[in-house]
RNA sequence: GAUUCCGUAGCUCAGCUGGUAGAGCAUUACACUUUUAAUGUAAGGGUCCUGGGUUCGAGCCCCAGCGGGAUCACCA
C-alpha cells in the first residue's frame, strides 16, 4: 500500500467526519440538473428572468472564502462558472452547520457538488450563481493539482510533465481545458467525415481485427494465440483485403473506422495502436478519388474552423480545392534532380549514392525510389500535395497505370510534409494479384521482413470478380494532429501507449 | 533498439564548490458577508526515482537499473 499524503489523510478524516454527520458522500439518487456553465454565461444577459432557478453540477475548481460568504468555481462539461455562497441564505435558521462545517471545512477543491440559485452579477461583472443550497455529490480523495489562471488568460503552474498528463488523462482533462478540446474536435472530425460518406450512401461496415493472414500492408504484426482453435491469430495490421472483399460482395461503396496495430517503434507520430479510415468505392478510378478527398478534407477544415487555412506550428496550411497534383517522377526531378524514368535496379543505386542516401542491399527497385523520394523530396510538400504514379514493385495491391508502364495508378496526399492518405484505383485482376503476391513473396525472401504475405481467399473473392474500384485510407490521428496544431500523436490519443509505472525490481 | 536530456513537497520549480532541504500555489488554524492568480497572520508537509559505489560527509560525483521527453533507426 503507498504511502497517503498530508493532504489525502486530511481529505479521508473529512469523508469520515461527513458520514458522522449522516450525509452520504456518495449518493445514488439522481441530481436533476436544468442548465449548465456555458449554457448561463452565453444566455443570461439576454433572458435574465428564464435563471431565477437553476440548477447544475460539477467539480469545484477553487475556493474565495470571505468569512460568512465565500466564492467558488465550479467545473462541468461545458466550463466554469462562479458560484457565491452566504451563510445567513443557505442557513436561515440558527444552526449555521451547513455553512460552517460541511461548505467551509467538508468541501475541498475537486469535489463534485450540486447547486441550485438564482443567476446574478457580481459587483466586478461576473455572472454568477447565487446558492440556494447545495449537495455533496462525489467526494475526493486525491489532491488535483492547481492550476490557476488570471484575468487575461495567462495560465500559472500549468501541469506540463507528459508522464502525469498522458498516464493520469483523467486529472490532465480535469485541469487543462485546451485537452478536452483537442478531443472534442477530434470527434467532430470524424463526424464531418462519417457525414461526408453516409450523404452519399456509402456503408459502415466492421470488419475482423483478429485475422488469420495480417494484409492490406505492410507491417509487423502483434501475434496473438486463440486457445481453443489452437492457432496463431493477428491484430490487423489494416483492413483493406475485408473492406475489397465487400466490394466483391456487391456493395458499391463501404468504409470504416479502424482501430489498426503494427508492433513497431513508437515516437512523435507513432503509436502501437492507431486509427485509419478506409474507403472503398466501386466503378470509380484514383482520379475521382483524388477529387473526393480533396473535397472530404476541405469540408474537415471548414467544420472545424470555419475556414480552409489552419495553422500548423509555423506554417499556415490551405486545404481550399484544387491541391496540387505532381507525378513521382517529377517530385524526384524538382527535388532531386534527377530524371529517374526507365532506370533500373543498379542506375538507382548508384543515384542513391550520388545523392548521398544510405540504401540497404536488401532494397528492390520500387523500394530505391521511394527512398529517394522520403530523402529528397517529402519534406517539401507543407501545402495540401497529391504525389501520384508511384513505382509498381512498392504497391502490390494496386492496378497497373493505364499508359505508364511500370508505374501504378496511385497518389499519396502529403501535408506538412507528411504523408496523409494512401489511395489506389485498386487492383482487381486476380491473375495479376497472384503475380504480385509470388513478387512479394520473393522480396520476402530475400531479407524484406516488411513485404506481404499470399492471402489466397482474397485471390479467390477477386476470381468472381471485382468492379473497377478506387479505395483511400487516412491516418486520422495525424489528420487530427494537423488539424488540431498538436505536434505530438499523444496528444491526440486519450491514452497512449506507455510502459507500466512502478515495476517491482527483481521481478 | 541507439544517442542525449530529465526525475527534489499534491502541482510548478529553485538548490552555490560535496557540509543538517527551499519558494509559490495547494493543505491546516485564525480573521474577513460581492471576491476572482482574493487578502492578512501563523503552522504542518520530503523514500531528493531505485540500488550500489567513492567520501569523514552525497539531492549534487561515479556505476547499474526504472520511468519520461527529444533526436535517429523502423514505420503510418
Amino acid at each position: 500500500m503507498e504511502q497517503l499524503s498530508e493532504q489525502e489523510i486530511v481529505r479521508r478524516e473529512k469523508l469520515n467526519e461527513i458520514i458522522r454527520w449522516g450525509i452520504n458522500p456518495y449518493p445514488a439518487e439522481l441530481f436533476e440538473v436544468n442548465t449548465n456553465a456555458a449554457d448561463i454565461k452565453q444566455n443570461y444577459e439576454r433572458d435574465k428572468l428564464n435563471y431565477k432557478t437553476v440548477s447544475l453540477a460539477g467539480r469545484i475548481m477553487s475556493f474565495r472564502d470571505m468569512g460568512k460568504a465565500s466564492f467558488a468555481e465550479i467545473q462541468d462539461s461545458t466550463g466554469r462558472i462562479q458560484i457565491y455562497v452566504k451563510r445567513d441564505e443557505i442557513c436561515p435558521g440558527d444552526d449555521k452547520t451547513l455553512y460552517d462545517k460541511l461548505y467551509k471545512k467538508g468541501l475541498d477543491i475537486g469535489d463534485i457538488i450540486g447547486v441550485w440559485g438564482h443567476v446574478f452579477t457580481t459587483k466586478v461583472g461576473e455572472i454568477s450563481i447565487h446558492v440556494a443550497g447545495f449537495k455533496l455529490l462525489a467526494k475526493s480523495l486525491k489532491p488535483l493539482p492547481i492550476v490557476k489562471t488570471d484575468a487575461e488568460g495567462k495560465t500559472f503552474d500549468a501541469v506540463s510533465d507528459p508522464e502525469f498528463r498522458y498516464r493520469q488523462r483523467y486529472a490532465d482533462l480535469i485541469i487543462n481545458p485546451q485537452v478536452r478540446d483537442v478531443f472534442v474536435q477530434r470527434t467532430r472530425l470524424i463526424n464531418s467525415l462519417r457525414n461526408t460518406f453516409n450523404n452519399q450512401g456509402y456503408l459502415e461496415v466492421e470488419t475482423p481485427i483478429l485475422q488469420p493472414i495480417p494484409g492490406g500492408a505492410a507491417a509487423r504484426p502483434f501475434i496473438t494465440h486463440h486457445n481453443a482453435l489452437d492457432m496463431p491469430l493477428y491484430l490487423r495490421i489494416a483492413n483493406e483485403l475485408y473492406l475489397k472483399r465487400l466490394i466483391v460482395g456487391g456493395f458499391e461503396g463501404v468504409y470504416e473506422f479502424a482501430r489498426d496495430f503494427r508492433n513497431e517503434g513508437m515516437d512523435r507520430t507513432h503509436n502501437p495502436e492507431f486509427t485509419v479510415l478506409e474507403i472503398y468505392v466501386a466503378y470509380k478510378d484514383y482520379f475521382w478519388m483524388m477529387d473526393f478527398t480533396e473535397a472530404m478534407i476541405e469540408k474537415v477544415a471548414l467544420d472545424l474552423h470555419g475556414t480552409t487555412k489552419v495553422q500548423v506550428a509555423d506554417n499556415t496550411i490551405d486545404f481550399q480545392r484544387p491541391f496540387q497534383r505532381i507525378t513521382m517522377t517529377d517530385a524526384i526531378k524538382k527535388y532531386a534532380g534527377v530524371d529517374i524514368t526507365g532506370m533500373d535496379e543498379s542506375d538507382l543505386r548508384k543515384v542513391c549514392k550520388d545523392l548521398g542516401i544510405e540504401v540497404d542491399p536488401k532494397l528492390g527497385k520500387g523500394k530505391l525510389i521511394d527512398e529517394i523520394f522520403g530523402e529528397k523530396c517529402e519534406h517539401n510538400f507543407v501545402q495540401p500535395t497529391f504525389i501520384i504514379d508511384y513505382p509498381e514493385e512498392m504497391s502490390p495491391l494496386c492496378k497497373k497505370h493505364r499508359s505508364k508502364p511500370g508505374l501504378v495508378e496511385r497518389f499519396e496526399l502529403m501535408v506538412n510534409g507528411k504523408e496523409l492518405c494512401n489511395a489506389y484505383s485498386e487492383l482487381n485482376d486476380p491473375i495479376d494479384q497472384k503475380k504480385r503476391f509470388e513478387e512479394q513473396m520473393a522480396l520476402m525472401e530475400r531479407g524484406d521482413n516488411e513485404a506481404m504475405f499470399i492471402d489466397f481467399d482474397f485471390l479467390r473473392a477477386l476470381e468472381y470478380g471485382m468492379p473497377p474500384t478506387s479505395g483511400m485510407g487516412i491516418g486520422i490521428d495525424r489528420l487530427t494532429m494537423i488539424m488540431t496544431n498538436q505536434p505530438s500523436i499523444q496528444d491526440v490519443l486519450f491514452f497512449p501507449q506507455l510502459r507500466p509505472e512502478n515495476v517491482p525490481v527483481g521481478e
